[in-house]
DNA sequence: CGACAGACTGTTGTCGACAGTCGGCCGCTA
DNA sequence: TAGCGGCCGACTGTCGACAACAGTCTGTCG
């Protein structure tokens, strides 16, 4: 996500609570605000320099992409997973991208997708040695299927997700999650869309997830 | 969504923030605010009574859920709702119930469930004249599915959507939409979910999705 | 020594005000 | 009369301060 050129025309003008959201969230997910610690609203508008308005506005959308939990009286915290909910979560997204690519299968132009798809593979594969690189580079093959199927509504309730799965990666550490990143595995999945087998390209998006999921658990 | 009867010790303690986000919800699946109508700060916090700040919040919520929309500079609209749209949505909403009706047939203990459900449907053949108690039945119906998987992140996504699903029935008019309770049909999905055959069960809660997804748009 | 009243502290809920920015109106000018 | 520049109203972005409330500590009294 770096910042665009400012190509003469067009500049970068985000408002605090965005970048407050970004920061939480990046926070967050590389586990610099440890699981379930709390969240005080003086202490991180002191760190990030900003008003407890603006921050309270960031937080609001971060409980409701799930990083942050509600406790007693309105004290936040940061969210804890246990098994339990990453394997729930990982349903969810199973459910969510096989809508994805059993809809990008059945159309008449699936073969427009494809190239795009093989792209993102391609990146995937050269990030190898690079951990983050490649959670990346996985993360962005999977928001794809959703971006490319245009439905704004599915595209929204993944990201909405995305947060948690971010979570669930750095719960179950790193080295864990890289084993969920392999090439053969995702290019099948774009090969069962080429073929317009949408049944074949739903279950393998759901046996992915699932296997990833029993990974990260293991 | 009537108030609790504050049951003697656990009185009412709701904040501005959650009274003003709903009674912001109701004002927008009621149609009491016209889609595609700018939401001005300055004026519902005027006629909520409430602080801009306290309304902001609120208004990020409802933002995340998906009923507000923001234009340019911040602005913020009452979202409005195509054709297409509704079956994005509606597509989405079947996934999510396809999962949740699947994980219930797959259960060892899937008959402990059932009386839950039966019980919904009692109350939806109940209502039969007033439209407003038909809705409100059918949701509920519906979120029960999710509920008792116990799955908490399929629950949040599903009430994330559940104000977009409200939205598509007025859009589309009340007349049309009652026409999608009928309780035959949401029978065979729980008697599907009783003998655990989970395909029966997914498949009829995304048939019945589909139809009544091509009656509002119709 | 135990218990209770009271002050105190930490934290969230709520508010009003100021500043920056954009679009539109109006008058000036060539 | 068309173009141009500056003023003005309308909103949102952001902030600091006050109020309320729960939990904790302390001192006192039985």
């Amino acid at each position: 996500m770096a910042a665009q050129p400012a190509a003469l025309l067009g500049l970068e003008r985000t408002s605090l609570r965005e970048q407050a959201v970004t920061a939480l969230r990046t926070a967050i997910t590389s586990g610099a605000l440890a699981p379930s610690s709390p969240l005080v609203e003086t202490e991180l508008s002191e760190m990030l320099q900003i008003s407890r308005g603006t921050l309270r506005e960031a937080m609001r959308q971060l409980q409701q992409e799930g990083l942050i939990s509600a406790g007693a009286r309105g004290r936040l915290y940061v969210r804890h997973l246990d098994a339990k909910e990453i394997r729930d979560i990982f349903a969810v997204r199973a459910a969510l991208e096989a809508l994805a690519v059993r809809d990008l299968a059945e159309r008449a132009d699936r073969a427009s997708v494809i190239p795009a798809l093989r792209e993102s593979l391609e990146v995937m594969a050269h990030a190898e040695n690079d951990l983050e690189a490649r959670i990346e580079s996985d993360l962005n093959f999977h928001r794809l299927l959703c971006r490319l199927t245009g439905n704004e509504t599915l595209m929204h309730s993944w990201q909405s997700l995305e947060g948690s799965i971010r979570m669930s990666i750095m719960f179950a550490g790193l080295e864990k999650a890289v084993g969920n990143m392999d090439v053969g595995r995702h290019s099948a999945i774009v090969d069962a869309i080429e073929t317009g087998d949408s049944d074949e390209a739903a279950s393998a998006v759901r046996s992915h997830m699932s296997w990833a999921a029993s990974n990260l658990v293991s």
